[in-house]
DNA sequence: CTATATGCAAAACGTTTGCATCCCT
DNA sequence: AGGGATGCAAACGTTTTGCATATAG
């Protein structure tokens, strides 16, 4: 899903609930959703530091305010994968992968997996519930070197 | 693993890291690792509350501090489940579950899998990583009525 | 024109830290 | 006795909120 195609989901949930699509909100969705971007899952901070070179007039709670609408809208996952700040991960809906991260550098590698897939709702019907969602993150040390320069294999 | 050999080991690691066992201390772990408790893996202003219950002097710091040496002692572990506050999860060494979440109420029920965790394996190092840990939450309907009176299933 | 959104600054939250005092070892 | 631990309160970083102003529909 690019950039523009978001915008126009977005603006159908906003529509849908008599909320309005500004530019801010335009500008956001647009940086949230750049394809060179992906798989950054970006921090509210970095999200702000990256809309402000294009509008330095945004405040911070309007980024805090548009993502939440994002989230509700169901174009955004914030996502506590490590210990620290909340990131935010781009979601096309229908669409659903887990996360293989680096424990060096904390590149984050999306997949997905029907075997996986198809176990965990196994085990769901085997404890008694209907699987509604899931969230799976494995942390791994790279085989090969690892392409980013800040990652800390072999540093320790 | 109970209360008192919870105490046990993290006095192994606190006299192996020049740390003392104090009387806070020994109260924080053996309210943490209370057996009628288990699986509830309170937040810390909830382990705050209990522990307060039976010594009223204790602050928030030194459950703060307590329980990041719990953690490096292996003993605990942070979870970022839901999307709001960090919890604590009593940990026994050596061993891993995963966590069935019911979307109504909150509860959690934890399991272990060893396709899953043989399929885990697998998939790193088929996208070039040697695992290192993994988390894995699944959320869920109960598929009959919840035990809790607080579950919300039915009510919407 | 009206309702909603914005930007700012203040407030609210969870968490950490500095410091004087206390207490294990 | 001495190094580490405690409790308190202040400091911190992130997120939320109140309010006057701006703007989409």
């Amino acid at each position: 899903m690019d950039a523009s195609e978001a915008v126009t989901r977005f603006n159908e949930y906003l529509k849908s609930h008599k909320h309005k699509l500004t530019k801010q909100r335009i500008l956001i969705t647009e940086v949230f959703f750049d394809p060179s971007k992906r798989a950054e899952h970006p921090t509210v901070e970095e999200l702000y530091l990256r809309v402000k070179e294009r509008d330095s007039n945004v405040g911070h709670a309007t980024i805090y305010r548009t993502l939440k609408l994002l989230v509700d809208a169901g174009l955004a996952l914030p996502n506590r994968i490590g210990e620290d700040l909340t990131r935010y991960e781009p979601e096309v809906p229908g669409e659903h992968h887990d996360h293989m991260i680096c424990h060096g550098c904390g590149l984050i590698v999306e997949f997905e997996d029907e075997d996986i897939e198809r176990l965990q709702e196994e085990i769901a019907h085997r404890l008694g519930f209907n699987l509604l969602d899931h969230s799976m993150n494995l942390i791994g040390e790279p085989l090969q070197p690892c392409a980013r320069q800040d990652c800390l294999r072999g540093a320790h």
